[in-house]
DNA sequence: CTTCTTACA
DNA sequence: TGTAAGCA
């Protein structure tokens, strides 16, 4: 748990001391731990402080931001279970499509990049046409698929992955959203009063998916890998890295 | 030298 | 939001 003085902790959230004060003065930042004279701040500040500018830069007041932190701290096993406050700070947007040239994709699949396979990523919404070459609706998607290729995996393989892993995100995103509406969005109308909530919790709905299936992407990982390749491949390459070290 | 407070713009 | 003075 790293802590830092107000001078780390601005430079952390890309801010200035002075609008630091100002926010722990206006009550938007929990106080500091105090040791002496100075203030000591934690990650969670870090965090708070990252939404804090967030919202400002979406146009927020002072006022509503606060609103909105109470709101959250009262309600607070929700955001707390999908960490609802570590995703805002981050740049959560939507990925942008990216241009690709089929020679670039020849390049990145080689003989693999064939009509077939082209059709294949098409129907599953990975590639567009444009013009001559494509467009790629997720170069994430698309580079990732291109490493597991250049590691050896058939190009087939990688597109009924890219197929599954969809649905199967699909489902798990839905039931995320299914429970969001049942738990927090109950009115299907809220009252007045309950609008401003409402659409803010709209609004985080992405980022919180995106946080949560992130989240669980990283543990299944830290998990599976060893599961599917068993201990001892992984106790020998990591012997090997040693050896590598030493050399 | 850094932090904090207060004040002014 | 930046800057400055005076203090600890």
């Amino acid at each position: 748990m790293a802590e830092y003085r107000i001078d780390d902790l601005a430079r952390a959230a890309g801010t200035t001391v002075r609008n630091v004060r100002v926010y722990q003065d206006r009550e938007l930042l929990p106080p500091p731990r105090r040791q002496g004279r100075t203030a000591i701040y934690s990650d969670a500040h870090l965090v708070r402080l990252r939404l804090i500018i967030n919202m400002l830069e979406r146009g927020y007041a002072f006022a509503q931001i606060k609103e909105m932190i109470s709101a959250w701290e009262s309600g607070r096993s929700l955001g707390d279970v999908l960490g609802l406050e570590e995703v805002v700070g981050e740049s959560w947007a939507e990925e942008a499509p990216r241009a690709v040239t089929a020679t670039e994709l020849r390049r990145m699949f080689g003989k693999q990049f064939s009509p077939g396979n082209v059709k294949r990523a098409m129907e599953l919404g990975l590639l567009e046409r444009r013009g001559r070459g494509f467009v790629s609706q997720s170069p994430q998607l698309l580079d990732a698929g291109a490493e597991l290729v250049s590691l050896g995996v058939p190009l087939g393989e990688v597109l009924d992955l890219a197929e599954q892993l969809q649905q199967d995100i699909d489902h798990v995103a839905g039931h995320l959203v299914e429970m969001v509406r049942r738990h927090v969005l109950t009115r299907p109308v809220p009252t007045e009063e309950e609008v401003p909530y409402y659409s803010d919790v709209l609004q985080r709905l992405r980022p919180l998916v995106m946080s949560a299936l992130n989240a669980a992407a990283a543990r299944s990982a830290a998990r599976v890998i060893p599961e599917v390749l068993g201990d001892r491949l992984i106790e020998m390459v990591a012997g090997s890295e040693e050896h590598a070290k030493r050399a």
